[in-house]
DNA sequence: TGGAATGATGTTTTT
DNA sequence: CATCATTCCA
């Protein structure tokens, strides 16, 4: 047990209480992960079953690297047995298991968000509302609360001080629309994300005998980020604990980030009822950060007036203050914080992956990618359009969900004319009128399209039934081919392939690519493992699983040295040596949507306090003075966090006002020094030519000399492009530095490309 | 019925 | 500024 070694006494007695109820309130950076690591781990050098651990994390991929970091403890094939996972994938999986018992079909499919607001809206239009006032969004987000918190369509129908809220919001049929929307996604066989806690709810709930095997089967239950469950979580987690007990609960009350998602404070509270004889632990201990990064952040934390009281110290070095920094525009920002990366790096020999920059929106990402490809650093965006949101992925993965389950009516409207059939949209809206006479699915409704009132014509009626039998011909492969192999013979006969091969545009040609990327990750499943098929093939409905539960972070492509560029909700849990904050204004961050009440801005101040305490080295904040939105430039203050940061802690290198002529400049010239020989030049001669040399060497060195100065480029002249291929100059704009030309590629199409950064070479 | 063109309309955060 | 959705035309 030489492994114990590794922790300080609190984790050390914190890993080493195995029995009875636990809860561990961890600062940031105190090694949380480590506590339960090393808990799981001891757990089993004990002699308890790997198959009777029950651990759950907030992403998979926190839940991969915690199955890799205890395979290294105790071997990969003890590791492998832990049921470990989201919320979401763990539950969806017993579901899979037991699903019938609660009458939905094995093969259910599960609804994304997006899914799930068509179907809100198709409802809310079916009822003749005014989807002005009943917005989608709005309404799928208050019946997404009201299941997060269990409340059923009759008990929400009942609740008088619901119904007053949703008169008073002018919306009295909320609770209509959620019990239309709830028959609906039973009647498609279909759980939407909520439905698969809420659906365990009701399992463990109905069904004493599955609750008995599953309070049997997970002895020990481990539960990390506890402040960010909400209520229904809450509950499967008490009911599946209440036979052992053996529950321990991790978390940080001053990281709780997700109340808008139905995450309670009042489930640590609830702890402490439901098991008065409960051990709590703190670790107190960063070793993560620096004093400056810690203590920074506990005194922004500490304006918060809910909290529970701790002091989060650190043996580490001081550190470097953190730099704030003052842009002109959104894009400025970009600019200042990519060659500040490219400063860094070139200082202290670091590796991209080392870099993070956090924003409050996804939509602040463009000026950092566009800065950063502009000077040859790669970089991976987290979260936003995932892979797997995109269209042409979606439609693909629609015909897999109608192969493995026909009543999916989501999938259904996508894909019945896409690729187009001629199935319009008169056809379809018949179609739905008589599925809702009916009350059966689009399927069934075709399948007895002859006992059944409905006013299809024959043409219609038989285009829709030449789809359903192609779907069945699919239907008949799932047990006999590998997911690939169906994959691959359902995106070619489906005519996708060919519809999306027959765009030659860049994006067609993108598109093309990702579903060629789908199909490769279906390979790479289809060998790997064991599954239902015959002979345990893996089948298309066993690749269809969980793969609306998966996220872009879930993807590896292999080169992991990248700059990470995320919302600070999604760096929870991860630490970079470097952290830039950006978009430190008033109105961004804290949102203006987060300012009516004291628990929203201090939710806003939590989330801060995060991205801070992500920074193990460096941290930097910056914000930009105009910045544009909807397409209007607007003004912007500084952040009031900003000024709750003590001061002592800071560079406040944003007040030094008419500070010399750019930071972008100064900042290339500090990287040159560094690198090369001084020159007789002096800085205000090294201009352009000479930084972009300096850049081009470093990035790409073979290709230096080849580059044309912008002064070799004029209108007309032939020009080559690293990405778009030969190119023709249409015009020129702007002077020295800002010249910008607007060339025509062939393959391209017309493009304004800034000569300083686009590497043109002549022709 | 399908496609292109025009208009309107919206950005918090995620499993 | 995008994207989306609806509208209008062929």
């Amino acid at each position: 047990m030489d492994y114990l070694d590794d922790l300080n006494e609190a984790q050390k007695v914190a890993v080493q209480s195995t029995d009875g109820p636990m809860m561990v309130i961890a600062g940031a950076g105190s090694g949380k992960t480590r506590v339960l690591t090393y808990r799981i781990a001891h757990l089993i050098e004990l002699g308890v079953d790997p198959f009777s651990i029950l651990s759950l994390t907030f992403t998979n991929k926190a839940a991969k690297e915690m199955k890799e970091r205890i395979g290294k403890i105790i071997g990969d094939d003890e590791a492998r047995n832990i049921w470990m996972g989201t919320f979401h994938s763990v539950f969806s999986r017993i579901l899979r298991i037991e699903c019938e018992k609660i009458n939905y079909p094995r093969n259910f499919t599960i609804y994304d968000t997006a899914d799930s607001k068509s179907l809100v809206k198709t409802v809310i239009k079916e009822m003749g509302l005014d989807d002005k006032v009943y917005k989608p969004g709005v309404v799928y987000n208050r019946i997404s609360s009201a299941k997060n918190n269990l409340i059923s369509p009759a008990a929400y129908a009942d609740d008088p001080e619901i119904s007053s809220e949703d008169k008073m919001a002018g919306r009295p049929r909320l609770a209509e629309i959620y019990a239309t929307y709830k028959n609906r996604c039973f009647r498609a066989g279909a759980m939407d994300f909520d439905d698969l806690l809420f659906n365990t709810n009701v399992l463990l709930r109905d069904h004493p005998d599955v609750l008995h095997k599953y309070q049997h089967r997970f002895r020990y239950i481990l539960v990390d980020e506890y402040q960010d469950t909400n209520f229904s979580q809450y509950l499967i987690i008490k009911k599946l604990a209440a036979a052992h007990e053996n529950v321990c609960v991790v978390g940080d009350d001053a990281q709780s980030i997700y109340a808008f998602r139905g995450a309670s404070i009042q489930n640590i509270l609830n702890f402490k009822q439901d098991y008065p004889g409960f051990k709590i632990f703190k670790l107190e201990q960063n070793y993560r950060s620096t004093k400056v990064i810690v203590n920074a952040a506990n005194s922004v934390i500490e304006k918060n007036k809910d909290q529970i009281k701790k002091t989060v110290w650190t043996d580490n070095p001081d550190g470097k203050q953190i730099i704030v920094h003052k842009a002109s525009s959104d894009n400025d920002e970009g600019q200042f914080v990519a060659s500040r990366i490219f400063d860094l790096k070139n200082q202290f020999k670091t590796t991209h992956k080392d870099f993070a920059i956090l924003y409050r929106t996804n939509a602040q990402s463009r000026a950092f990618e566009e800065a950063l490809r502009k000077i040859n650093l790669p970089y991976r965006i987290y979260g936003g359009l995932s892979f797997y949101q995109r269209k042409e992925i979606k439609d693909l993965l629609a015909y897999f969900r109608l192969t493995a389950n026909p009543q999916d009516e989501e999938a259904f409207k996508r894909v019945v004319n896409y690729p187009a059939r001629g199935i319009g949209k008169t056809s379809l809206e018949k179609l739905l009128i008589a599925a809702n006479d009916a009350d059966l699915s689009l399927w069934e409704t075709i399948e007895r399209a002859a006992e059944t009132s409905h006013s299809l014509n024959n043409a219609a009626l038989g285009k829709l039934r030449d789809f359903t039998t192609s779907i069945k011909s699919f239907q008949a492969l799932i047990q006999n081919q590998s997911a690939y192999d169906l994959g691959q013979h359902i995106a070619s006969s489906s005519g996708l392939l060919k519809d999306l091969h027959q765009d030659k545009s860049p994006e067609g040609v993108a598109r093309y690519e990702n579903i060629q990327e789908l199909l490769n990750g279906m390979k790479e499943f289809s060998d790997s493992g064991e599954g239902s098929g015959k002979n345990g093939l893996r089948t298309l409905a066993d690749f269809l699983l969980d793969v609306a539960l998966l996220t872009d972070a879930d993807n590896d492509d292999g080169d992991n040295d990248k700059i990470a560029l995320m919302t600070i909700h999604s760096a929870k849990g991860l630490e970079f040596p470097y952290v830039f904050i950006v978009g430190m204004e008033e109105n961004l961050f804290p949102s203006q949507m987060a300012m009516n009440s004291r628990e929203e801005l201090e939710e806003e101040r939590r989330l801060f306090y995060v991205a801070l305490t992500r920074a193990e080295k460096e941290a930097c904040l910056s914000y930009a003075t105009t910045r544009y939105r909807w397409g209007n430039l607007i003004f912007a203050d500084l952040s009031r966090f900003i000024d709750e940061i003590d001061e002592s802690f800071l560079d406040r290198r944003d007040l030094l006002n008419s500070r010399k002529p750019k930071s972008f400049n100064e900042d290339f010239s500090n990287a040159r020094k560094g690198f090369f020989n001084p020159s007789n030049k002096s800085a205000n001669d090294t201009l352009f030519s000479d930084k972009k040399q300096v850049s081009q060497a470093i990035t790409n060195p073979k290709n230096a000399g080849a580059i044309a100065k912008p002064d070799d480029i004029s209108v007309g002249t032939e020009v080559l492009h690293s990405r778009f291929g030969k190119g023709k100059v249409l015009s020129i704009e702007g002077e020295n530095e800002n010249r910008k030309a607007t060339v025509f590629f062939p393959s391209a199409g017309q493009k304004q490309l800034l000569l300083k950064f686009a590497k043109l070479e002549l022709a």
